[in-house]
DNA sequence: GAAGGTGATCTTACGGTGTAAGAGATTGGT
DNA sequence: ACCAATCTCTTACACCGTAAGATCACCTTC
């Protein structure tokens, strides 16, 4: 018996397991998109037959709550944390970005999907704790997390994500001549070299709202 | 002849437009949701088969971008504005806001279509009209912009939109032991009379971040 | 060993989807 | 009255999610 972790299954039996169709099926959605992923095409992927996936998983909803869930499984766990309540924010914020800009057909389905699984909740949780320590009343917290959720998926969802194909940079090329401020915008925004700048400044400008309306509520 | 504006068809003929089919698919969007929108449900809905339609819009992607630009034209035009930039920038977000709060299905289209008809390219060139005359230079305003939008999309979809179902408030009834402070956070928002002031606190903050940016670069 | 039970996998089927291809009907222009 | 253009329908195909049940591989117990 050499590892018994891995039942090692001959003949029709593949083996599969409910973590291995999550995974296959972010991989399918990292790949092809949130439509490119069907049932018959993850099976496909497994190497196994359409129904077979429903024996770990109850219909399509919930495996992408389980993609999600995996998703947020697969960040690092929060750690205790240390700086400022701004620098935890910026990093907090920081984290989230990277992980939808990893997987960039989860955006569409946070705002699908309830997305309350225990790690989304967890990862909320996390983020209250770290500003109501930081003097926050507990509902304005909620509301900066939310404020700060906002930023990050417009920023992701705008365009501005790793791949680098701004969907405004695209139009460059084509006919902007009836908006003549969005072509000069983009073009000189695209001379900037980094292009992560634009998320950190407007997340500063966020943070520093934050801090005078800390000021005048404490 | 009475009104020569509309034919009015005999037999078989239903008088079909491109303006009718764009705004019963927004209805049966905002009735039924995104998923609630079928070429044959929508077909139904004029009275029609759904290969007619195709008669209108070469695929269904193209209905959902006229879709997206019907919506965007069903918003009062961009007057000539008053006040500060800081009311403006108000303005414009708070007219997003019940925009997406209308049409609640939208939302997700913003965000999967590239949505670059001239509609939502006319309310972006306006937007950043308004920052460049208010001193900030064209990269950075095309930056508030996108964070501004986020924000907006943000709140809609984070659930304080109009209906009030919010979806952490649904979660108050079940198991939140896990998360003590998100239990906290919720049920001490909900004391809250105001269901717009999370929104506006943040924009407030947000603003207020600008400012400071403004003053500092200028 | 053989028998039986338990779970994993496959087969088949149904109603839904978007849409390509072409037939049929209605209309306005001549 | 005819034609050409426009509108509408019919049929068909490949795909989708999934309900129901047969089939197969393995483990346990004799």
């Amino acid at each position: 018996m050499s590892s018994q972790g891995e039942r090692v299954p001959r003949g029709r039996r593949v083996g599969l397991t409910r973590s291995k169709v999550l995974s296959a099926a972010l991989e399918t959605i990292d790949r092809d998109g949130l439509q490119g992923l069907s049932m018959r095409r993850l099976g496909a992927a497994l190497g196994v037959e359409a129904m077979t996936i429903y024996h770990y998983v109850p219909n399509k909803d919930a495996l992408l709550d389980g993609v999600l869930e995996e998703v947020f499984r697969r960040s690092q766990p929060p750690e205790p944390w240390t700086g400022s309540w701004q620098e935890q924010l910026r990093a907090y914020a920081r984290r989230l970005v990277d992980l939808l800009q990893a997987h960039p057909g989860i955006v569409l389905l946070m705002l699908q999907r309830p997305a309350l699984t225990s790690q989304t909740l967890g990862m909320m949780e996390y983020g209250l704790k770290m500003l109501h320590e930081a003097g926050f009343p507990l509902p304005r917290a909620l509301q900066l997390i939310h404020a700060l959720v906002g930023l990050v998926i417009g920023h992701v969802a705008a365009g501005g994500a790793a791949d680098g194909h701004d969907r405004l940079g695209r139009l460059v090329q084509e006919d902007l001549s009836a908006f003549p401020l969005i072509g000069r915008a983009v073009s000189e925004a695209a001379a900037e070299t980094n292009l992560e700048e634009p998320f950190e400044t407007a997340l500063a400008a966020m943070i520093r709202g934050f801090e005078t309306d800390l000021s005048t509520s404490a």
